[in-house]
DNA sequence: GTTAGCACTCCTTGTTACCGAGTGCTAATT
DNA sequence: AATTAGCACTCGGTAACAAGGAGTGCTAAC
């Protein structure tokens, strides 16, 4: 199953072909074309052995020939030159960091708008995973005799709180207490590992000198349960509808429907390695995602992984471009992000 | 322009089995109806008057007649009987308030989706406006030598925050200090009133006591200049896809594309009275919702208007049902939050 | 090994015919 | 005078058919 030169020049004339164009691409037209120096009835018996390999399959008997998933697979491990950006795709990309900004989420944001702007598909953001940010500071605030709320700040100014219920029986003094005690053992912990803490370190110190120890043990518990979900952030979802393949309803509808929904994308999302993935329609595992193409590619904090950003287009995408986007882009995150947070 | 008994009944039928059907509907299939007792050819008699009033259309030269928008004007100002709720829609609404809720953010958000999932169209949810919430507390918590986060807690529980670059020259136990100062003065104060007590009262205090006055001044200015919009929530944003008049996939494109540009929403929904309010097709003024009516709803604290709840769908909907909906929700909501939030 | 030539396939487009649902009008009926 | 039956007419939708075009596979010649 080894390709000759002559079937990769021809599979990748065809992908390029039709990534442009989206029509199926014939014999008598790949003739035309300047890489190509031999006649249309070579070009169609080269055509029929990458059918037989799976390459290339026809749309109907007499069509000309469309890649298959595995045509898309090989072109894009194999037949890939990474597409050179022009001077404006690369000063609109650093125009994302051209404010100053303290907030993470502008700038997640900011990217995936202009992403998707950039690429006319959708781009999906996974922002920063709160959960191993370092607690800085915890304020517990009353609001009335039964409720107060609960403030978690992280090394890198962001926020989290939470509303709770006060158990009656709490005095103020015991809140404060508590909320000294959890400064001085919490501040440097992980929001992820906070729980674990408590339990183990705090809660001794709590029982020594709290009055209703095992109350406010249970209710900061709770409290601070905190399954931290990381924000998912989109540009251009109506963006598929003008892609010819999505001119039918119920094909845009199941995608559109699980784009909005979030478990689905993180499942996509998540479990991808770092650097640049390729996941081409069926491998997905998704059947909205069967005619999609997913890109993703991860940002970090120094060596730390911190998120993903992601493309998702019809399997037709113009990868070699949207590549070099993400590249580019996820580079810039990452030593952007370092810069402003690697050592405080 | 005064219609005779028999007309208001003809229209009426005519709105009710196009809502249900979504086809035009012709003179004999009227006659067959159970309230209708008279012969087709005196129901087109009737017809053409209508028609010629403006209160429906024909598709084209042969077809049965479509309402138009003066008909369905009509229809929902004059001929609608409120729907009558089964027990399980009711139960579901009050589903949404099962659970002890302390966020309204979450019960805003429930509502939204239990909406759209009851009407099948999309709905749009405008929440609190933070901007009248009383300031409970303040806090700033620096991060670094460079930034610090601003933390505004309000007396109904809700948190904001603010990163800003704090001036070099500025020590800590100023900025003590100053945090005392806000709170002192500024506890009670709504958030979109902040600014100017800043500078009208705060200003003199931090004179006397601050070294670096002015620029404290002006850092706590910027910080506290918050244009905070109401957030917005949807339900059931790919909903209208199964409508029958959005086969189209312009039509569907400008729609959703509109849906996802918060701005044209608000303006939408914003100037609304209080109430129940109808727009039907282009008395929304806007092209994308040329084929779509707007119910909006209004929930309140005690007297105190508070945000907005809406459907949108097609012309075609069924109003008297989503009027119901949108009133029971709208008065359950007004009550539990009234409920919380009242006297605190 | 490559290519020209040709018969064949199938999609697309346009034409035509026809059916059915609906209308407007006229004349008959109540 | 109001209602209704009857009928000619209109128009969208569907099916059947033909013509054209883009493409293929195969064979035979180069």
């Amino acid at each position: 199953m080894l390709l000759t030169d002559r079937q990769l020049l021809i599979l990748q004339v065809i992908v390029d072909d039709f990534i442009r164009s989206a029509q199926p691409v014939g014999s008598r037209s790949l003739s035309k074309k300047e890489e190509i120096s031999f006649s249309s009835a070579t070009i169609r018996n080269e055509m029929a052995d990458l059918e037989e390999m799976g390459f290339i399959e026809k749309t109907h008997t007499s069509s000309g020939r469309v890649p298959s998933e595995k045509g898309y697979r090989y072109y894009v491990d194999h037949l890939l030159s990474p597409q050179v950006l022009n001077q404006q795709d690369i000063s609109i990309i650093q125009s994302i960091f051209a404010e100053k900004i303290f907030e993470f989420e502008k700038i997640i944001q900011r990217s995936a708008k202009i992403l998707s702007d950039l690429t006319n598909y959708t781009s999906i953001v996974l922002g920063p995973a709160v959960s191993i940010n370092k607690l800085k500071r915890i304020q517990i605030i009353p609001l009335n005799k039964e409720t107060a709320v609960a403030i978690f700040v992280t090394d890198t100014g962001h926020v989290e709180n939470r509303s709770f219920s006060l158990p009656p029986s709490i005095d103020i003094s015991d809140l404060e207490k508590t909320v000294n005690i959890l400064n001085d053992r919490l501040a440097g912990v992980s929001l992820e590992d906070l729980n674990d803490k408590i339990y183990k370190e705090v809660a001794v110190l709590l029982r020594q000198h709290i009055h209703n120890y095992d109350l406010m043990l249970h209710t900061i518990g709770e409290t601070f349960k905190m399954p931290i979900n990381e924000k998912l952030f989109f540009g251009g979802k109506t963006n598929m509808l003008s892609q010819p393949e999505f001119h039918d309803i119920t094909k845009i509808r199941s995608l559109l429907t699980m784009i909005d929904q979030e478990e689905w994308i993180y499942n996509l999302i998540r479990k991808n390695s770092s650097g640049i993935n390729v996941k081409i329609g069926k491998e997905n595992n998704v059947s909205a995602m069967d005619n999609c193409s997913l890109i993703t590619a991860s940002y970090s904090i120094g060596a730390e992984n911190l998120g993903t950003i992601a493309i998702l287009g019809p399997t037709r995408m113009e990868y070699s471009r949207v590549i070099s986007l993400l590249q580019l882009l996820s580079h810039d995150l990452t030593e952007v992000l370092t810069k402003l947070y690697q050592n405080n």
